[in-house]
DNA sequence: CATGAATGAGGTTTCATTCAT
DNA sequence: AATGAATGAAACCTCATTCAT
């Protein structure tokens, strides 16, 4: 874990370095008990280098934030081929994220506790994140509809599906996000388990909507 | 919120009032960035006279879990007919549970960032109460099973089916957590949106499932 | 100096030994080069309880300004008897004002020296205290102009002197100032020897002012 | 204020963009709220190299004081012709003084305010370029008395006058520099006011000295 | 029952200073 | 001649916790 010691390294080494031991620590112990020393310690470094470039323990946490949000999103951008169909996309889309938080445990730990846990500045930053997958599934579920029924007949029925997808993508990224977590702390659940889950749940799903087969409340 | 300031009270009653103040200041600031200094103020009492009931951070933390764990599981319970159909019972505990989480909204904090970003004291009691609503839901979808094809004709299906269900349950309960803490920072949105989104989702997606139609993932 | 070490003071008499050690301290290593520490030793408390009473390092050093402009603008005006005519009010005025910077030489370090070195909270505290002194004497050269020539003839003159009397009390408070702190650092320097240097540098002067014979600056 | 940056300078050059810099810090912001990194910084060169020439905070901050101690007197002994009778020598004595002190804001904030307000090694530079200031007055009264009353009639008086003269020169001593001070921080007052109000001030009072018409005293 | 008085321990942050190149 | 990399030491401040009344 903590890199071998070595004097004089570059500052962009160092910076990763520290960063490895900040999403380390902070994902492990949460942002408020972790402290600047265990970081340093950890990175192999004296506490007022960190200082000296990260500037403060709010900043040092926000790059966090921002380094790993960005190899979240890229790690699923980069799963995807987009020329697929929409549920090919959709499940490849899920196996990366799962893949991904699977193998960053310290890191998701980061953007899905600890970064919504501590006040504007931060949650901000995850909420960027968030939007730019719900944006992708959003869009998913419209591509699908349109595959569903190629026949744009009701006008009302696809209004109504529209207005909804925006609470289906979000409730979709919030069981991915749980299940992450999910994954993260039960053994032996692979990534590919937890997507096939999530899939088998939400496409089906999905495609009765699309077919305006809902559950009504009761009236009551 | 601080309750007025009045002198000799039952034991009872001021445990109360400092769960009350404390729920509030942990739910808002975080389990460190809360002091004990505020929580006793919001109290309205002396911060000695917090250690004597309740005798240090840790413990008045995890009271404060217990407490609000408690109150969500009795909520749910309460809101359920179980005489009713699996479909009427699920839609009933969603609704329960959102209605709580909306109006709790620093309970639902507690629970949902604050008990679960801090070690394993705490983490474990959350999960004690989630395993119960995991419960309830398994329950749910194995009775939904039954009533969907009372014909267990193909023994593989069912196995399949049982094998799932867990997964199932957990995607579920995480699905409405998400949703509970996005309709607690979305101003419009009710207890009965939150729900109905989610049952949408949830429910002909499981009952594809019953009936085997589930999504295949490639083979490559 | 260090009060004896008793637990359990009252807090108006623990704050009072706190400021006692903090303008001591103040006094002789400057604001900056004071340590919390070394005053809250010097107190005999801990430096919590420094904080408790006092809230920070600014409010402290603030605190200490006011303390000692209060002492010592009271001292002078406990000096003074203004039934007196002028040259003895101004007589027993600086008199007082070296007894008490002779017997005070740390809350005079402080005002005179650290306040007015560090930025503007502070210089103001002393410009505050400045003011009051300044005026006192600006009254004192009026009165002492109407008593020299009660014959008001020329108008002119009068509205020189009056014009001039701003600057010449600040001169006069000035050199006060200087003489103070000059007598506190040469050994053998009485409260009366001080007073009489300054007064006989000013008083002569200032009559000769009153009559119009000032010192003219060459034309070049 | 900041130099170009241009590399390869001679070390004298070098070294005076260093002083200047740390002149305009320690004016501004006090000897111990200077940083080296501010001072380097705006010198236009790197922390290590500051080191090399002046070897520490300490020795940096005392070459200022001697620096600008020296350009004071200069500036004064450059401005005073010595064959003028010694009230003009005075009075261009004042000049040249409020003028540098005007032009030099920041040394003279140095000397005035920053060396005296931190401990010995400082302190006793400024007391050596107060102690030229005071002997050249002192010897100015010197002159002034002889040419009073070429008449040495009185012994008494004479011994009188000789045993005030360091007092009276220290009193005008620190009435200027306070005006220094003063005219520093209200704006519109130029040199020239100042010296005139403190020649005012201090030659009409010393000649009544001479003539031994000083203020006595009461006996109470 | 209730509290004012008090502190040990530990947090973030800054700074003067040096080393290796 | 000049600097990027690095740190030991110490500053301010806060907090959970206890005692004596």
């Amino acid at each position: 874990m903590g890199a071998v010691k070595s004097k004089r390294m570059p500052r962009a080494v160092r910076e990763q370095q520290m960063l490895d031991a900040a999403v380390h620590i902070f994902g492990q112990r949460g942002y408020m008990a972790a402290s600047m020393d265990d970081i340093a310690e950890l990175a192999g470094v004296s506490k007022p280098l960190v200082y000296l470039y990260l500037n403060s323990k709010d900043e040092l946490f926000t790059a966090c934030i921002r380094r790993e949000a960005k190899a979240l999103t890229d790690a699923v951008r980069a799963g995807v081929r987009t020329d697929l169909p929409a549920d090919r996309q959709l499940w490849e889309g899920l196996l990366a994220f799962f893949a991904h938080t699977l193998q960053n445990p310290d890191g998701w730990a980061v953007l899905h506790l600890q970064a919504r846990t501590h006040g504007e500045p931060f949650a901000a930053e995850v909420t960027a994140m968030r939007e730019e997958l719900v944006a992708f599934v959003t869009q998913l579920i419209a591509v699908a509809a349109r595959e569903a029924h190629r026949d744009p007949s009701s006008a009302e029925r696809a209004e109504r599906t529209e207005h909804e997808v925006a609470g289906l993508a979000e409730a979709l990224v919030g069981a991915a996000e749980s299940l992450a977590a999910w994954a993260n702390t039960t053994p032996g659940v692979s990534a590919k388990q937890a997507a096939a889950t999530l899939m088998n749940f939400a496409w089906a799903g999905l495609g009765n909507l699309m077919d305006g087969r809902a559950w009504a409340p009761p009236k009551s």
